[in-house]
DNA sequence: GTGGGCCCTGACGTCGCGTGAGGGTCAAAT
DNA sequence: ATTTGACCCTCACGCGACGTCAGGGCCCAC
């Protein structure tokens, strides 16, 4: 055996996955072994190594082996070529499982507001549109500036931290619905008030937000586009309500 | 049949599976439906849903059956923590792919550099150290206002963009290793030139870089720790090499 | 020359369903 | 009142990608 074969046990190793595997993707002609020892143990060469462990990314990326088949057959691919779609395909899992993280703070911050989503809303959210309803909004928001921040830093937050950050925003939304239902424009003092609690509130535990970007979140709010929060499905025209008393209360302030 | 009552269909669509796949959780136990009509057929709860819209969601998380019956089954678990676990695991899987595609981008820059990984650095890059190393370098790293700044950039490039990157860092490494091995010093300014051009490429290319920012990077390089170059790899001693070259570049200019 | 570690080839088991076959059910249209 | 067609039921076999023995060779070191 030369110095740049290796056996079954070996090659497995290197390439992260079982004997078996290998066994296996030589059965249905995959990935085979370049040589075979007298003694017919499968001797692979380093080529014959980074096949599979071009496979193995693959596969830990979800493609059947028919599929990878198909593209280590393919002699028009270089192997940057091949290192750019693995590239492509990771990418396409972080965008689609950021945005399902999203969907999940959509949940939470719904709950944060003290309301259980109705099957219908569940129906939208975790139903058949999932993919798109979360991509679409992960698109509309998840390049800018605040989103990023958002992430970074409600990523550390513990469950306490969550469990306060939703009581606080509960009280504040609560008392929005209240001031509504109750009659006082939004132009008040105390709708005024409260929009600013909301947001210092943002300020503190999402991302910068001073009043000309509380303006832009206060128009998200209105198409009920945000994710993270639904004032509609709170009460149905809480999301103008909102809307005026944000943008009052940066008028006020100058 | 009640109006908040679906039959396997309609519960399938909701939750975003296959009628078989349903047949299949009752068979095992997993998620029953809660009551049969008298023809027999399954009548699954807006609960029922819920809890096959969770089952649906671990699994694309891919998790077995098994541990999320265990999940469904411990009754200390409420609503949120659920949200909270799968946004546990999704982050993961994020930071992991993210781990990935750093790795990627080593594979690529090495490329750039006009070097080939040896069987010996793939072993070290893809073998079974794989995750370790991968997740390893995003934690020393993975914070850093550098790291987002530069996923957000590169991942927007085109492959042209990434060749022409490429090219360029090629031809900067290229020179320093000539500069090394033709004896010429660090502290020359041939030498230091060569660092400041390697300082507007990482500007340009990959995220701000002032003179001290480079510097801390210059000590990545000397460690061959920072993801997406390995000097040594190249040119044994050439991380010492770049290291001394941005120090003295750094010092130069102020 | 023998023990322990590696390798071989069947061949059956597992998990999470897919995909029929053969047959009831139900509401609407004829 | 029946027929049509969309839905539902229960077997039951199939499949992809391996895991896991069982029974047997190879190889090298002590």
């Amino acid at each position: 055996m030369a110095d740049d074969e290796y056996t079954v046990g070996t090659a497995a190793e290197l390439a992260g996955v079982s004997i078996r595997t290998l066994h296996h993707y030589d059965e249905i002609g995959l990935v085979q072994p370049s040589r075979r020892s007298t003694a017919g143990y499968r001797l692979y060469s380093d080529t014959d190594v980074q096949a599979l462990t071009r496979v193995a990314f693959y596969r830990e990326l979800g493609l059947e082996l028919g599929e990878i088949a198909s593209l280590l057959a393919d002699r028009d691919i270089t192997d940057e070529h091949h290192l750019q779609r693995q590239r492509e395909l990771l990418t396409e899992r972080i965008s689609h499982f950021t945005a399902m993280v999203s969907v999940i703070d959509h949940e939470l911050s719904a709950r944060a507001a003290g309301i259980g989503l109705t099957p219908q809303q569940r129906r939208a959210v975790f139903g058949q549109d999932f993919v798109a309803h979360a991509t679409s909004a992960a698109q509309k928001w998840g390049d800018s500036k605040e989103f990023v921040q958002r992430q970074q830093r409600t990523a550390r937050y513990s469950q306490q931290d969550w469990a306060k950050l939703r009581e606080e925003l509960a009280a504040i939304n609560r008392a929005l619905a209240e001031a509504m239902l109750s009659g006082t424009p939004p132009t008040s003092p105390l709708a005024m008030d409260l929009a600013e609690r909301h947001r210092e509130h943002t300020a503190r535990w999402f991302h910068d937000c001073d009043h000309a970007t509380h303006r832009e979140l206060a128009v998200h709010y209105r198409n009920n586009e945000r994710s993270g929060q639904n004032y509609d499905a709170m009460v149905p025209g809480l999301s103008q309500y909102v809307h005026d008393a944000i943008v009052a209360n940066a008028e006020r302030s100058g």
